[in-house]
DNA sequence: TGTACATCAGTGAACGCGCGTTCACTGATGTAC
DNA sequence: TGTACATCAGTGAACGCGCGTTCACTGATGTAC
């Protein structure tokens, strides 16, 4: 009884600290997607995060530490948010697939890359990061083909990764043409081929 | 007769200028394409033209004039370079749609971006830029689209988009795997896909 | 054709600003007795 | 329970470096006569 005790209390001390750490990341984890890997600023984050920066340094080792962590999180919280459009109970009659897409895709993600897929907000740029932020990309990516394989039942490798080539390159042209009529046809465009050609239910 | 050598002499006094002009616009071209907009520096550019910094404001106003005309110089290129590849009279019995594919998709721009397409290189930065910046970076998004559909006789603008939009995002994909045996699967896994559906020809 | 002058393209030092990083300090929270 | 001390999280000023931009200048090319 005792010892649990000193366990929540241990648990609690480290928890204002961690608190903090986990705001900056998530301030990050969006500022990331929003600015790119070029836009994220350490005193702008701080400030976001309602901190001054020279406490900085007091959670993470270095901005380049700060960028690998958010990028984690930011793939982490997509990932998320996508699968739980895709569940079972969530989708109802919609298919995994076509969930999926919607979820991905929506009019609402050409405007900001905020809350959006870290893959689409930042592919461009991936290679020409540090050797840590580019093993940090491959795994985003890899789990970006995984998640689209497991709402495509049967479907090759090959196959999953050409419909997330899909997913993130018909983003990135509807984002480059704005938020405009032309911009959202891409979007439904991207859509409406994706689940024609790869919905086993459509 | 003393007329036309006038105007030779005119044309020939402006050439040095604007030779080095041309020059520093193709170094820049590929540096943006290497680089990323935020890593293209005029100091860099203007070393790598074989000049110095002092000299860059003579040929531009700003460093952000010169990403506009180096984008819009990048875009041309590369064009040009796949509008080679899809010329009848060079592809011979390889459909127009299979020699873009190839030109557009080869396993060389797996490892730089430098001589490719600048939609590819830049895409998820393209939102982020100024207003100039942007409306440039649309224009190279219409191209491209407008290119995939002259290869694909009668296929719908949507179409020719969401073939743009792969091409595009399996590449970056495939960039961001790295120079590996991934990063070639995801290229070649995008040609075949690509051509096995849109090629009429196939 | 040759000489004196004007223009032009490029040089390189200097300036200013933004930003990552450091560090001495402060106020708040937790601990010992 | 109350008091004295230690630790901890965050503050804000300062430093140094990189980079866009400016500017007085130089050497080369072109022009006038």
């Amino acid at each position: 009884m005792h010892h649990i005790t000193v366990l929540i209390m241990a648990r609690t001390a480290n928890t204002r600290k961690e608190d903090t750490h986990d705001h900056i990341l998530e301030v990050a984890a969006r500022a990331l997607r929003r600015e790119g890997y070029a836009g994220v600023r350490v005193a702008d984050v701080m400030k976001e995060a309602g901190l001054t920066h020279g406490g900085f340094y007091a959670h993470f080792p270095s901005r380049e530490a700060l960028l690998v962590e958010a990028l984690a999180r930011a793939g982490s919280e997509s990932a998320q948010v996508v699968a739980r459009a895709v569940d079972p109970r969530r989708r109802k009659t919609a298919s995994a697939f076509r969930s999926l897409i919607e979820a991905y895709l929506p009019d609402r993600h050409l405007a900001t890359a905020e809350t959006g897929c870290p893959v689409a907000a930042l592919g461009s740029d991936m290679p020409r990061q540090s050797l840590a932020l580019r093993q940090a990309s491959a795994l985003r990516v890899e789990r970006l083909i995984e998640m689209v394989r497991e709402t495509l039942p049967g479907a090759s490798r090959s196959t999953a990764t050409v419909v997330a080539g899909t997913m993130v390159g018909t983003l990135q042209l509807a984002r480059a043409l704005g938020d405009t009529a032309e911009g959202h046809a891409v979007l439904a465009a991207a859509r409406e081929s994706l689940i024609l050609q790869y919905d086993t239910q459509a």
